[in-house]
Formats: structure tokens, C-alpha cells, sequence
DNA sequence: CTGAAAGCGCTTACAG
DNA sequence: CTGAAAGCGCTTACAG
């Protein structure tokens, strides 16, 4: 019975080998793997132990090509920081390669670059685009998309298309929470470097700061308030400037790491030591906090995971959209986390013991 | 005519249609879209024209099925620098989304993680893995994929294994031509910091120091070598001991970006500007060249390219290691470059004009 | 140089 | 709850 053997070498284990193995019919084989309802418990049973048993493992190509549900989907990027985009590639992909779909990455630059890009999609069959920022918070490409009638996802926005779906923290209660924690260590004094003023996100994590030092009864005050551009440079040159005032801060919440790696070398320069003379914080955990020294207390975004839910997510779309069936997007938040280093202590110590 | 209509709502263009369009069997097509010699020059022409005005794109789940030339493929993963990762992956993606190949991430921590993981892709019934650094030096690792059966190819590796496929740059050489660079820039006395001492790519680049510095007739001084670890710290430890002594060097070496980027702040911290005071060059090119400030002078490795290349190396090794051909492992040697940044100078100048 | 037939491993749409 | 048939879009292996 060299059956399998026939074009290619190997023996692979295929869903008629399971069925013969227990004695059923390959399309109850089918419907055990791919959990439908109508299966006696005990045939699942068995079909489930013969699956151990033989190993399988299921053929994705034959699966999608059967099913018509091989979607094919684009992750666009312009940008990104590169460890930023490295969390977000490895949660998309444990996703697509569990999920079967065919990836494909573009890179575009500028804004003539999008409309290049989307055109290639067009022309590429593509199903359904996955948005990381800042792309992920342009309303431009969002209608773009929305014109040719392509499904996508944002990830890490902080401006959700509302009829598309989206996954994020909530920037604001996350940048309150780390005001909050500053201000739990004995800080009064606090700085913040805002990011690049055309981003909103930027603009929530401010809006959060201002909050809690409100709320904990400390007036927020302009002059503890640099502007940063999210680059290393502008936190180095934000930081100097606030450090330098008769007042210094003893903290500075700078509004992402690679400002907050700035701050740091700029404190340095200045003679000042990370965090006894001044705590400095950064926001998202970029591999930036923890290649720094001192390492980054920070707030961490689960970018891997909100990719991978953020596919999940419009793959179901996509499935949906072709059943028919309307299609009402879902925008999902996720947890933040404050990751303390050694960055930070309270006031006038030194946190690292 | 509602052929394509039957299942699905959509009307994607098959190979059936191209075939239809031009008046020749799918099976001409198919010659055509694979290259394939034996069509008529005319016959190809008109195929190809159909192609590209029905807007044709293979469906790749289809050609893996038929072709059964579905290679599933593993890359694992232990511990490299996030920006390094990213820049694989981008590649490794851009490859497997044109060869249509399924992929698997897997990370593995600490040495019993890597028994695991490979267990874990046995029973996946994987055809094949990329390994990246440390694991592409690793000769266990080797030495366990060899007796497994499973082909694979080593990305950045500095001690490819002689029966498995390698893509790389001539770490010694790189070295070389960065420290040549920099005497050619006017600096007589050159430090260096070495990484980890268990990597012999490490030891590969502060040969390639020597080499040299020894050809230009400049005697190598222990003295100016230091010990690192590849971490930033390590850098900014090595750099400061090497920057206090009285014959301070004009230039710094750092055989990694992170160390460069530790050796930066060290330098800024004793109020030595870079590069008027000190040239500090790195190694790589990850993010961490171009975050921090100034940005790093450093030596490129084309990861994507070669993460890319590998890749196809590795699917090339399958398909003849099935059709029962001996295969004979490829080394490539793929180009580095000096990428030139705000950080290095003649001695004494400052390079940001 | 070109094509008709069979098959890749799975699923959909029907029957029972 | 279960199965026989047909088909997904492409390629392999033969013929001519």
C-alpha cells in the first residue's frame, strides 16, 4: 500500500491514515480537529488518541486551499522602531503560522510610499492589512483602506478607527499609573518629556501625567514640561534643559524609552547620578530599557500579544465578512504593566541594592 | 459560466483563466510561471502578458499542495538583541512569503531549552531551520539537528558547520577594513573592546584588529584592549577604564553597537565629547547605532539579505535532499560596509559639520 | 514544445 | 451523528 509514497518520498501521516487507524471516515476525522459539535464523544475520543497516537499533524496548504480560506495578509510598516517592530513581527507570525495565513511584509516610506504600497496590496489579492503605529493612527490610511473595501487591524493605537477593529493599551491610565507610582516613591518634583506633537498618543501619555499629579494635589507646572520628538536626541536635549533649572526635578517621565535613554546620558553629562540624584523613566520596554545602563524602569506594552490577538482579530473579520454576515469591529484594551529597574528610587537614594 | 462562484463569493483569477485568456492548456501556464525552459519563446510572451493584464498571482496553497513542497520551517532563537531579531525577520518573512513556506518561531532559553524546543519540532514535522546567533555557533545544536536528519542553515554565523549551509560576512576582514579606517583617519593609538570571550566571532573581529594595526606598522598594546560582554554596561566599564589612562586612545573600537553606545555615555559621563575628544566606532548596525547620539560610526552586516538568502538556501537543501540528490553544504560570504555617523573623526576634530 | 489525466490533503455541501 | 462525492488551484508524470 505505498500510497503516500507515490510522488514524494517521505510518509506523512494525513487525515485518511487517522480515519483508517480508528476505523471512521476522513471527514470525522475533520470535524474532530476542527471542533465541530456533531461528534459522538466517544468517536472524538478516539480520533483524538489516534491523532496523538500517529502524530498528526495537518497539512495547512491543503486545509486553506480546501476551505477557500487562505488569506493572505499584509503587515505595512513605516518606521517603526526597529524593536518595536521585532515584538510585533514575532507575535504576528506565532499567530499566521498558527492560523495558516500567508504574510507578507511591505515597508513604505513617506506618503506617497502608502499609496504605493496599497496599490501593490490591490493587485496582490490581499485580504486584510495589519497596522502598527504610526501608520495604525493615520486616518488617512484608514480611509484608503476603507475605500478599497480592505478589512484591517490597528495595533497600539491610540486613535481607533471606529469602524475597524484595534488593539491598545490605554495610554492615558498608563501614563497616570506611572505619575502615580513616581509620586508614591516621594517625588514632588516631577519632569515629563512629551513625544512628537502629531502623534495622539503622545498627547493621551501627557494628558495622563498632568492627571495624576492633579489628582495627588501637586500643581502641574509648564516649566517641568520638555518637547521631545520620540528620538534619543530630543530626550538628550529635553532633559538638559530641565535638569539644568535652579529647581531641578528629582524625577523626569519621559514619554517613551528612547527619550528616556537620552535623559539618562544627558543626567550623566551633567555629572547627575541615574536614579540617585534623579530617577528617569521611559515608556513601552523597548529592548532601548533594558540595554541601557542603568536598565529602564518603564511601562511595558504586551506588543507581541496585541499583535497576535490584533490578527486573530481580523482574520475572524475577514472569515465573518465573507459568510456575510455584518461585521461590527471590536476594539480591544489591554493591560499595561509598570516594570520597575533600576532606573528609578525614591528621592535622593540610590535605588539599586 | 459561475465557476469560481461555486464556493466562494469572491472571482479570483486562476491559472485556468490566464490559460482560457491566451488559448493554450493550464498546464503551458504553469511552465511559464515556473521558468520552465521548453515553451516557445511566443507562447511564454503571450502568457505573460495574460499574467499581468488579468492581474494573475499564483495561490501558493495550491502550487505547496500539488507540488507537496510545503516546507515547514523553524526558526529558533535564544537570547539575540531584539533589533538583530527584527532584521532577520523582516528578511526570513520576505522570503518565505514568496517561497510560500509555513514558519515557525520558536525561542529557547538556557541549554536544556534547546532539547526541548528541537523535540517539539520533531513532532511538527519540521523540514528544516534557520539558526541565528548564538545557536548558529552552537556545535550541540549542530551536532542534534545532524543526528535528527533536519537540514539547516546558520545565519551570521562565525564557525559555520561544514556539513550545513551558512550565510555570513568575514567578521575578521570587517574588523580589518573599520580599524584600517580609522588609522586612515589619523589615529595612532586605537582601543579595543572585545565581547563575550566564548563567541569566536569576538575573537575573529579583535583579530582583525590586529591584523591591522600590525600591518600599518602601530605595535598592538594589551593595554588598549578591553574586556566586554557585548551588553552596554560591559562597554561603558571598559570604555572608562581605557579612557583614564594617561595615554588616553583617540579612538574606540567596540566590537559590538551596544558596547560602542556604553562606550559613548562613558566618555560623555568623564566630559569627553564625541568625536572632537574620541572617535568610538561599533559593530553590527543594530538600531542601537542609529538611536543613540551621536550616531555610531559601525560595520553593516546585511542581515536581511543574508537572513533572506539563507532561507532560500535552506528550502534549495530540502528540495534536493528529497529528489535523493547528494547535497553539498554552501557557505556564502555575503559584503559588509563602514557606515560612516557622527561618532568617528580625525583625532582632535569634530566630525558634525 | 504542448496537453490530458490524476493526484496533493483537506473541506464544503449534500445525503442519510 | 456519520459518510460518499466533488472540488479547491496547482503540479507531477506521461504521452505525443
Amino acid at each position: 500500500m505505498a500510497r503516500k509514497v507515490s510522488r514524494r518520498g517521505g510518509n506523512i501521516v494525513t487525515i485518511h491514515d487517522v480515519a483508517r487507524h480508528v476505523g471512521v471516515s476522513p471527514m470525522t476525522v475533520s470535524r474532530v480537529i476542527n471542533g465541530e459539535k456533531n461528534v459522538r464523544e466517544e468517536t472524538r475520543k478516539k480520533v483524538a488518541e489516534a491523532i496523538e497516537a500517529l502524530n498528526y499533524s495537518p497539512n495547512m496548504a491543503a486545509r486553506s486551499l480546501a476551505s477557500q480560506d487562505s488569506s493572505r495578509i499584509a503587515l505595512i510598516y513605516s518606521n517603526p522602531s526597529m524593536s518595536f517592530l521585532s515584538e510585533l513581527l514575532l507575535g504576528i507570525l506565532h499567530q499566521s503560522s498558527q492560523s495558516g495565513c500567508q504574510l507578507i511584509i511591505e515597508s513604505c516610506e513617506g506618503p506617497e510610499g502608502v499609496a504605493d504600497v496599497l496599490d501593490k496590496l490591490k493587485s496582490l489579492g490581499v485580504d486584510g492589512v495589519v497596522l502598527p503605529p504610526p501608520l495604525s493612527d493615520s486616518t488617512r490610511v484608514a480611509k484608503a483602506l476603507r475605500e478599497m473595501g480592505l478589512p484591517f487591524v490597528g495595533v497600539a493605537t491610540s486613535r481607533p478607527s471606529p469602524d475597524a477593529a484595534s488593539v491598545s493599551i490605554d495610554d492615558f491610565k498608563a501614563a497616570f499609573a506611572m505619575t502615580q507610582r513616581l509620586i508614591a516613591l516621594g517625588h514632588r518634583r516631577i519632569g515629563f518629556i512629551k513625544g512628537h506633537p502629531n502623534s495622539y498618543y503622545s498627547q493621551l501619555r501627557h494628558e495622563g501625567y498632568i492627571a495624576a499629579l492633579t489628582k495627588a494635589g501637586l500643581t502641574p507646572e509648564d516649566k517641568l514640561v520638555g518637547q521631545g520628538y520620540f528620538t534619543y536626541r530630543s530626550g538628550f536635549d529635553a532633559a538638559e534643559s530641565l535638569l539644568m533649572r535652579d529647581e531641578r526635578p528629582t524625577a523626569l517621565f519621559a514619554s517613551n524609552d528612547d527619550m528616556a535613554a537620552g535623559a539618562v546620558a544627558s543626567a550623566h553629562r551633567l555629572g547627575l547620578d541615574v536614579p540617585k540624584d534623579v530617577t528617569i523613566v521611559g515608556f513601552d520596554d523597548t529592548s532601548m530599557a533594558s540595554s541601557v545602563w542603568p536598565e529602564l524602569t518603564t511601562v511595558r506594552q504586551p506588543i507581541s500579544d496585541m499583535a497576535s490577538l490584533g490578527l486573530k482579530m481580523l482574520l475572524e473579520q475577514i472569515r465573518t465578512r465573507r459568510s456575510g454576515q455584518p461585521y461590527a469591529p471590536v476594539h480591544e484594551i489591554r493591560d499595561f504593566a509598570i516594570i520597575e529597574r533600576q532606573s528609578s528610587s525614591p528621592p535622593g537614594e540610590d535605588a539599586t541594592d
